[in-house]
RNA sequence: GGGGCCGUAGCUCAAUUGGUUAGAGUACCGGACUGUCGAUCCGGUGGUUGCGGGUUCGAGUCCCGUCGGCCUCGCCA
């Protein structure tokens, strides 16, 4: 070994012991006289002092340490008198006499320290990765990222779960997101793609009879990202047989409470809170509400559909929807100019204008109070159970604008009134989503989960009658408001899973075509089965309280899919092209 | 595919309504200094203002295009 102890844990106990320890300079002090050098490894940071009696050569060589420049150094530990202690150290009470020193590679002058207060733009950091990953920040949320994960495996193990790999050379599959496809070079004019999630083959693992299976799967989605969304991510893939859906939440509510106490070390409270897809929808707008805060939205047509206001009356008489919310106490907090930045802001959602009052004895105070009586003010009131100094915002729209622009609204006014505890952790099942979704621009139905979702049993007359009204026995965990897993209990009827295909436009042969082989195994003796995959990247940036995915990943991709570190993806010589029968027909 | 923000020294930022030689801190280089820990003090190097075009007597600043980064709508079974 090149060190006997790391940089983090040497002590008051230590002194008067030779050690050696390896590392990175972290920082370093040249007195002329006695140089001073933090060293920085995993476990911490240690001063080192070269004083000048212990050897003028090595001395000479400490002189020109530098950031980055990894040494190896012999030294003894000796306590430092008390008023040289540094209190913001752990290891701030000793520090190391260097006698013999060793310098294993310089650095360049690093593009920035790792140790920076002001961090550097989000595009050096990528690029320059290898440095960056060198922050105590990073570092931690790696090592989280690593207990997290063996908790999880530690979990299913003990529950006699095999945790199973599958192939990332898959077959395209349609419906769902853009594949990454990988062209063959043996099969001319063919190409794999990479799995957007193990579905089927967890499935046909069902059939095989590994009745309790997981995986911690890498999953590939060629769609344009988003602060939380990565190309390629991970995900804590599970699938079980011979249970019901009660099976695989009780199982997963296990493996959160399991997660959050190594990743928090607190307890939550089991079972998980559950909700229907239709409540949630109704009283907040969303289908992954953040609940630690309250904050539901409330219709008032009765009221808009008699006040003097053209445009709200006309869209309740159109079928749309008026619904509001309340903002407790803000009514001060917001300006006009804040309030047009809010109607800009749920403009994005389609909204297109965004109706508010402030509530001001026991009347409406706005531009728009006016086109509402008294009596109608004193309603609204009541029914947002309205206090003076609240602000009440409304939206009149399409059902579905009003839930997504208040939903959104609600969201960000509930981070911007400080409404909850950013360190506060709210899981809650959201369960029975609809099956399906009808896509105007296709002018068909599309999975809302996947195709191999099974139908609530009592609805399953309606799927001739009204299709859109058809539950799927499907649950997503919304953690904090993020989609933090989905999963369904399967099809495991090749007959019934036939039908969904035929409601999604996918005839038979296209069917046997592209999913034959789940089909055909599914006539071979398939047992009832379920499952769900938690988005393993979204938990832990929950757990670390971070908005940014790029943050909890090692090596992550830029908004254009790009890894500035290695230059990915870049073009390919010719030869490659050819032997893969490729030929570029790139617009100009 | 649409909308928004951003790009000035290695890094973090500044630069009046368009105005002379683009500044500061830090890093880096040289010097002084035996108890610092954001060391201090003295001196110095460092710029195609992302790139290309345009308007103008004059562009870091205005306009067009382009590249890159971030946020977002659509998209993400």
């Amino acid at each position: 070994m090149l060190r006997t102890h790391t940089c983090g844990e040497l002590r008051e106990t230590n002194v008067g012991e030779t050690v050696t320890i390896s590392g990175w300079v972290d920082s370093y002090r040249d007195h002329g006289g006695l140089v001073f050098i933090d060293l920085r490894d995993r476990y911490g940071i240690t001063q080192i002092v070269f004083n000048p009696d212990q050897g003028q050569e090595m001395h000479d060589q400490a002189r020109t340490l530098r950031s980055e420049d990894v040494i190896q150094v012999k030294a003894v530990v000796e306590s430092r008198p008390e008023d040289m202690f540094n209190p913001k150290m752990v290891t701030g009470k000793i520090d190391l006499l260097a006698s013999e020193l060793t310098i294993f590679s310089k650095s360049k002058t690093p593009p920035f320290e790792p140790g920076t207060s002001d961090l550097p733009g989000e595009e050096l950091r990528l690029r320059s990765r290898f440095i960056d990953l060198r922050r105590k920040s990073l570092q931690d949320i790696l090592a989280l990222r690593h207990r997290v994960t063996q908790k999880t495996r530690e979990y299913f193990n003990n529950l006699d779960f095999l945790e199973i790999e599958t192939p990332m050379l898959g077959r395209s599959t349609p419906e769902g997101a853009r594949d990454y496809l990988v062209p063959s070079r043996i099969h001319e004019g063919s190409f794999y793609a990479l799995p957007q999630s193990p579905q089927i083959y967890k499935q046909i693992l069902m059939v095989s009879g590994f009745d309790r299976y997981y995986q911690i799967a890498r999953c590939f989605r060629d769609e344009d990202l988003r602060a939380d969304r990565q190309p390629e991510f991970t995900q804590i893939d599970i699938e079980m047989a011979f249970v019901d859906r009660e099976d695989i939440l009780t199982t997963v509510d296990g493996l959160v409470s399991c997660m959050v106490k190594e990743a928090r070390n607190t307890e939550i409270s089991l079972p998980l809170a559950r909700y229907t897809y239709n409540d949630v929808m109704e009283r907040y707008g969303s289908d992954r509400p953040d609940l630690r805060f309250d904050m539901e939205l409330i219709d008032i047509k009765e009221i808009a559909e008699v006040c003097d206001f053209g445009v709200v009356k006309n869209v309740v008489g159109s079928g749309g929807r008026v619904r509001g919310i309340n903002a407790k106490g803000a009514a001060e907090k917001y300006s006009r100019k804040n309030i047009d930045e809010l109607t800009a802001f749920v403009g994005d959602y389609g909204a297109k204008g965004l109706a508010f009052f402030r509530v001001k004895d026991g009347k409406l105070d706005s531009p728009i109070a006016k086109f509402f009586s008294e009596e109608h003010q004193k309603a609204i009131i009541e029914k947002l159970e309205g206090e003076p100094g609240d602000l009440l915002f409304f939206v009149a729209d399409k059902e579905n604008v009003t839930s997504a622009a208040l939903a959104a609204l609600r969201a960000r006014l509930g981070k911007e009134l400080e409404l909850y505890d950013p360190k506060e952790l709210n899981c809650i099942w959201i369960l029975d989503f609809p099956l399906l979704a009808w896509n105007e621009d296709e002018n068909r139905w599309v999975a809302e989960h996947h195709p191999f979702c099974a139908i609530v049993e009592e609805d399953v007359p309606l799927l001739e009658t009204d299709p859109g009204k058809v539950r799927a026995q499907s649950y997503d965990l919304v953690v904090n408001g993020n989609e933090a897993a989905s999963g369904s209990v399967r099809i495991h009827d090749s007959k019934i899973q036939q039908k969904i295909f035929d409601l999604l436009g996918i005839n038979e042969e296209e069917a046997e075509s592209r999913f034959g082989f789940l089909l055909e195994a599914l006539r071979f003796g398939a047992p009832p089965h379920a499952g769900i995959a938690l988005g393993l990247d979204r938990w832990i940036m929950v757990f670390c309280e971070l908005e940014n995915i790029r943050d909890v990943i090692a090596f992550p991709k830029t908004q254009k899919a790009s890894d500035l570190l290695s230059g990915a993806p870049a073009p390919v010589d010719a030869q490659q092209l050819k032997d893969l029968f490729i030929k570029l027909d790139i617009p100009k």
